[in-house]
DNA sequence: TGTACATCAGTGAACGCGCGTTCACTGATGTAC
DNA sequence: TGTACATCAGTGAACGCGCGTTCACTGATGTAC
């Protein structure tokens, strides 16, 4: 079988895709080659036309969650600027988002692995880390731009953890209050 | 050689508390029981002489982590009792903690793949979470016992976050710059 | 008091399994003649 | 127009290594006689 122009490009990035969300849902060092290729309709043997390793892929996933991730920017035209932030509060502290690691935040689903990566990885997503930051300070509640920066790492910080705390809790009635209280605490103190 | 009647429960401990360390740097899917044995001193034959399996030293290690954080409570005797969260939140987020993730917060090193754990283990965690909370629930900030509740969820979510964000920087400059968000944020506004 | 035996924490080699990687092969289609 | 060959994404078996677990063995000391 002979397959159309695009058709390489278009499996590999099904195949980035696809482990971006297994790694989220099972960690850096949950899903192994062959999954990510069943995962994709693939085989094992596959897997090297179209990475050096499985090291190259993951790479490539993580910044692949990241970029997943930014898409709620895009879905809030219709929301006011000044109202933005407490719209991504909103959903970052869903119950929706802390039931699914999958398709959520990177950094809930995997920082402290991540902080042990290797430096190279790590660099990585510390620049889009940083990119992160660039992009939403300016839709974030302060007189000036220092002050939405810090008031940036302190509402991302506490959503971040607050869904990393919800998710190892087994009750459901238990996740939701630290949900909602820091919830509240965030779209109250700004 | 035989030994000491206390001799194999110091060993069993000693292990215990080896792997409470080794699983908070290296993750839970990082250290093996070959490393972990020699970590103490031994050798990989000797280990099922001491646990049923690696699992079930696993789950004892998890429990120890979070009990070796429960240690800075009894070192909170000097501080006024409605100083001593602020006290947490300077410890918590001091570059010291950041920096050694291994004696640090269990919770900062691994809720994300304790959340992927078998639901047994999960369980175990709840309790313990449980415990902390109302351990720590009378130092909270906050008039009635909900709101003190509800203040320790926004600490506690808003340290976390801040510490598993500040490790996965690269940069020792927007580490701290986290950190010290976070902790002036924490501290004026309660 | 002396000797043979039991005890048991710890050793180190071996086994089996999963996983990353390699490799010879497949087979449908485009191209050369 | 028809036929032989090249291409190349994908297949599936095999290899090697690491790791959890098992097991026969060690050797120092306590105990029985």
């Amino acid at each position: 079988m002979r397959y159309e122009r695009e058709h390489k490009t278009q499996t590999r990035d099904r195949i980035v895709r696809n482990t971006a969300r297994k790694l989220r849902a099972e960690g850096l060092k949950g899903p192994g080659v062959a999954s990510v290729m069943k995962a994709s309709g693939l085989t094992v043997g596959g897997f090297y036309k179209h990475f050096r390793s499985k090291h190259e892929l993951f790479a490539e996933a993580i910044a692949q969650a990241f970029s997943d991730s930014e898409k709620v920017y895009s879905s809030l035209q219709d929301v006011p600027r000044e109202d933005r932030w407490k719209e991504v509060v909103r959903r970052y502290l869903s119950t929706e988002h802390c039931d699914h690691p999958d398709t959520g935040c990177p950094v809930a689903a995997l920082a402290p692995e991540i902080a042990r990566a290797k430096l190279t990885v790590r660099k990585q997503i510390s620049s889009l880390m940083k990119e992160r930051v660039e992009r939403w300070v300016e839709f974030m509640p302060g007189a000036t731009a220092p002050e939405r920066e810090r008031n940036f790492f302190v509402i991302f910080s506490a959503m971040a953890g607050a869904v990393s705390i919800a998710r190892l809790l087994t009750e459901p009635a238990e996740r939701e209050k630290v949900l909602v209280s820091v919830r509240d605490h965030l779209l109250h103190s700004f």
